[in-house]
DNA sequence: TCTATATCACCC
DNA sequence: AAACGGGTGATATAGA
């Protein structure tokens, strides 16, 4: 297996513009052959007139460029069939040096630098970017530059790949490229916004933060301006006589942990903790979003360690405070649905490891419980109602044990002693012993080799950096991040309108009167997916469908969401013009929301 | 005045 | 020595 099963292999870069938050518009493409050199340039007149790229796409060809799925959205764009077989040459580059960290980052200049191959400058490129970038047509000048530059990073591409080819784990690196073409197709989906909604709040931003400030910062004139400001603060501690903890270099400890122990003994700080908390929450400027109200954004496949998707969490409506995913809002007539497997981590490690005991805690429906009925520290009959601390604190031990946490974290996170967290975690080492040593013969295996890799070749190379806690959770955490790419590809694959995926989490979109039956394949997706990665154990998924005219709304951030829109219809009333489409209400001083959520 | 660092907060 | 995995990003202060 390797090029030589391809009778043609074609090299393709695209120069696009792609405003924030809308679908990427080619500028101009060029493909080259790789092996007779033929090359094809195209401006957009003529990507956007034909409807079909003008070479093979077929099973007995090959598709090469350097991060596909800006590529494979031009397709998109032009209408045109994703290619048969993707060969990515960023995602193999990650894949190859994950963990080396090499000098010159993971972009075509990157790996160019990391082959000793020679590449044009980066502020070349950049300029060149600018001008692809441009609205507005291009002189006969400019098209030919954009075209050389193009052309140059095709010619990058076929002094790259003789360098890669060799270590390119073939069948498995098509798995990759394949799913970038699902990637492409989740870009140019987006996720459906409220934009009335998030226009009011942009637009007001500076308002609602003000007017909060205002109110509560009457009584301690720490800030100033929207500013929190360090030393007036120990001012104000020191005219009131409260102690305060301090860290290690000395500054004021004022993580919300702190704030809320030390509300217990003085309470007269809550105001101010909760006027930090709510102003940190509000970040929405960079929310990018599309002229179709439409949250677009990279998703940046293969980005972290773990070969997770890592899109810009300011850029990406996942990415913030999940109050935020209120703006989620389908369009008339559609409905969505966020199906997310039932715990994903749990369920890989019981399969992978082999452990029965944990398999059977899984297929009972309740891990964090039957874990809690294998210990023995609760009755057979015990339920989720009999036992909600019991339930609790074997759910925080479970997930506690998944990230390679210590007895006195864990005692923190739970609020107990740290003898009580010992018990836990000694409890889940008795109970599941073969998943410890599973656990074990994975970590030693990385030390002992330099490497680990999940089912399907995604490896990490170990260094002397390599944190133990990390490597233990590589398999879960790297199959998981494969099993959510292999539900993404069948997913769109069968024509689901998948919208974003959310590393255990599909979000769709489709027909209120078929959005059940969409979820339903999805779903079957999900487990095939499941399936195919954990070697015939499934998974089981559970899904949240709203339709419109109604938000998608996190249960999480529900509160925050309703004390934010007060605050904004507070401010409508006392200006009509901010938020036209808003009813009258009455007028609500801002003090009042605010204590209403102390 | 600009940049680097530390700290904090959020997501799965 | 630290003791929670993978991330991004905003903000405030210190330092150049």
């Amino acid at each position: 297996m390797g090029l030589d099963q391809y009778s043609q292999i074609w090299l393709v870069d695209f120069e696009f513009r792609a405003p924030e938050g809308d679908r990427p518009q080619p500028v101009c493409m060029v493909a080259r052959e790789y092996r007779t050199g033929q090359t094809i340039r195209w401006w957009s007149d003529e990507i956007m007139s034909s409807d079909r790229p003008p070479f093979d796409i077929g099973q007995n060809s090959l598709f090469v460029a350097y991060y596909a799925s800006a590529e494979l959205g031009c397709f998109l764009a032009a209408g045109w069939p994703c290619p048969e077989n993707v060969l990515d040459l960023f995602t193999e580059f990650r894949c190859r040096t994950n963990g080396l960290y090499p000098q010159g980052g993971a972009g075509l200049v990157g790996a160019l630098q990391y082959f000793g191959l020679p590449s044009i400058e980066t502020a070349q490129k950049e300029s060149m970017r600018e001008l692809a970038m441009r609205s507005g047509p291009h002189s006969p000048v400019e098209r030919h530059q954009l075209l050389d530059y193009c052309e140059s990073d095709v010619a990058a591409l076929a002094k790259l790949l003789p360098q890669m080819e060799r270590d390119v784990d073939f069948p498995r690196a098509l798995l990759r490229g394949r799913y970038m073409k699902a990637a492409a197709r989740m870009e140019w989906n987006g996720v459906p916004l409220d934009s009335h909604t998030l226009a009011a709040l942009r637009d007001n931003w500076q308002d609602i933060q003000e007017q909060l400030i205002e109110q509560v910062d009457a009584g301690f004139g720490v800030y100033e301006g929207r500013t929190f400001k360090h030393d007036k603060f120990a001012e104000w501690l020191q005219q009131n006589h409260i102690p305060w903890p301090r860290l290690d270099s000395g500054k004021l400890a004022l993580d919300d942990r702190t704030f809320r122990d030390m509300a217990k003994c003085y309470p007269q700080v809550s105001p101010l903790r909760e006027l930090r908390h709510t102003l940190g929450e509000l970040r929405l400027e960079k929310l990018s979003v599309g002229t179709d109200a439409r949250n677009r954004c990279l998703i940046s496949a293969f980005r972290s360690t773990t070969s997770r998707n890592q899109p810009s969490n300011s850029r990406f409506i996942f990415g913030p405070s999940c109050w935020l995913r209120g703006l989620i809002k389908p369009a008339e007539g559609q409905s969505m649905a966020y199906i997310d497997w039932s715990q994903q981590e749990f369920g890989i490690a019981a399969a992978l490891s082999g452990d029965q005991k944990m398999q059977a805690a899984y297929l009972s429906g309740d891990p964090y419980l039957t874990f809690a009925k294998q210990a023995g520290a609760v009755p057979e009959g015990a339920t989720k109602q009999s036992h909600p601390r019991q339930r609790e604190q074997f759910k925080t031990c479970v997930l506690a044990v998944q990230y390679g946490m210590g007895e006195y974290s864990l005692a923190q996170k739970l609020g107990d002693s740290p003898a009580r967290a010992r018990e836990l975690l000694k409890l889940h080492r008795q109970t599941y012993p073969v998943y410890w040593q599973w656990s074990q013969a994975a970590v030693d295996h990385a030390m002992l080799h330099g490497q680990l890799h999940s089912v399907f070749g995604w490896q990490i190379h170990v260094t002397d950096r390599s944190n133990p806690r990390s490597l233990a959770n590589f398999p879960m955490q790297a199959n998981g991040a494969e099993m959510l790419r292999l539900a993404c590809c069948y997913a769109t694959e069968r024509g689901i309108q998948v919208c974003a995926p959310v590393h255990d989490a599909l979000l769709i979109e489709g027909p209120t009167a078929s959005i059940e039956k969409v979820v339903r394949e999805t779903q079957a997706a999900m487990s095939q997916a499941s399936r195919d990665v954990l070697d015939g154990f499934e998974l089981r998924s559970d899904v949240e469908i709203v339709s419109s005219p109604n938000r998608y709304m996190d249960p999480r951030g529900s509160e925050m969401w309703k004390t934010v829109l007060s605050i904004l219809t507070n401010l409508s009333s006392a200006n009509p013009r901010i938020w036209a489409g808003l009813p009258p209400r009455r007028c609500v001083p801002v003090l009042s929301i605010i204590n209403l959520f102390i």
